[in-house]
DNA sequence: CAAGGTCACTACGAAGATCGTAGTGACTCG
DNA sequence: CGAGTCACTACGATCTTCGTAGTGACCTTG
């Protein structure tokens, strides 16, 4: 986490040194897509992280202005994590990220039509992915999941190349 | 870099585990933009990482499938690394990150207009790296680097604010 | 209102990774 | 040949991470 700061000005050696390592972009993921909002929710995960290391990264993400603390007024004890603006711009990152492992992973677990519907509607499908985690909500998880956004309103492109454009869009 | 074992199925940790460190999406970043090929070129980078290191990390990604390496013909000592197919699949994820990267840092060294540039045609850009990569080129360096190509032959849209290519620029 | 659970974290020792410098052997160039 | 260059290795000091075991603040329940 330390890494010299101001050692080069390239965009990517910034970016990476902000969240480039195996932890940060998986808290990320873990807002974005599973609308986990607190420390043991994000200890809980798979990839089996331990507390001392989610602390630090925590702390590391906050300081990077990434993610934002905040207690939760109904339960003194609770802290909640939010992605900042900042980190919301993460998003595209993280879906470039899935859409490589999707296709390269022989066991992924990723839905296939779900990668295919982001890969060929991708500026529509941030723009939902941004929008919605903005106002607390998740990708795959909750009432108002992107996911049940698109079965609702699917975007442009779906199944064929008919382009007839619904009335909201745009 | 070692992880790994019982794992998730999940697409971002997939690729977190193949490059989610400091050091390896910065090696991409050298073939990808800097045209570099060998060790001592990724070793004189800004970042000064550290020979040990990088032989670990130059593993690390011929094992995992991004790169490849191969003796020079010309030069017995030479050893030469280029993207595989499915290296050259992480180019998207390059250009979000620097991106990112650009957009956040104020002391960015990348040149707006470029940034600009990407971001309004991303998808002709991406396919642009990539073929150019895929033979050998680069994308700020050489006769046959992007930004030549751009000069020569502009995207789509380029017209409002995004004006003179610095023809040379680095 | 006390006992017990849950919450966000800390402590800490062992294990592993990284840093920086100093080689090493294979090869090329003059 | 001798000097220089190439891709690495060796190695010890210094982080970083892992895994488990707390800790104190704060609900919740009887």
């Amino acid at each position: 986490m330390k890494r010299a700061s101001g050692r080069s000005t390239c965009p990517v050696s910034f970016g990476l040194e902000a969240f480039g390592d195996r932890w940060s972009l998986l808290v990320v993921r873990d807002i974005v897509y599973f609308g986990k909002h607190t420390f043991n929710e994000f200890l809980a995960s798979d990839e089996a992280i331990s507390p001392s290391v989610l602390s630090a990264r925590l702390d590391g993400l906050v300081g990077a202005g990434l993610v934002r603390r905040s207690p939760d007024p109904a339960d003194g004890r609770r802290v909640r994590y939010d992605l900042t603006e900042r980190g919301l711009g993460l998003i595209p990152v993280l879906v470039e990220v899935a859409e490589w492992g999707a296709t390269h992973d022989p066991a992924t677990g990723a839905p296939a039509d779900w990668i295919a519907l982001v890969r060929e509607n991708k500026a529509e499908m941030v723009r939902r992915y941004t929008e919605t985690v903005r106002r607390g909500g998740a990708v795959f998880v909750g009432e108002d999941s992107v996911v049940a956004q698109v079965a609702a309103d699917p975007p442009g492109a779906l199944r064929a190349p008919a382009r007839a454009l619904p009335a909201g869009s745009a």
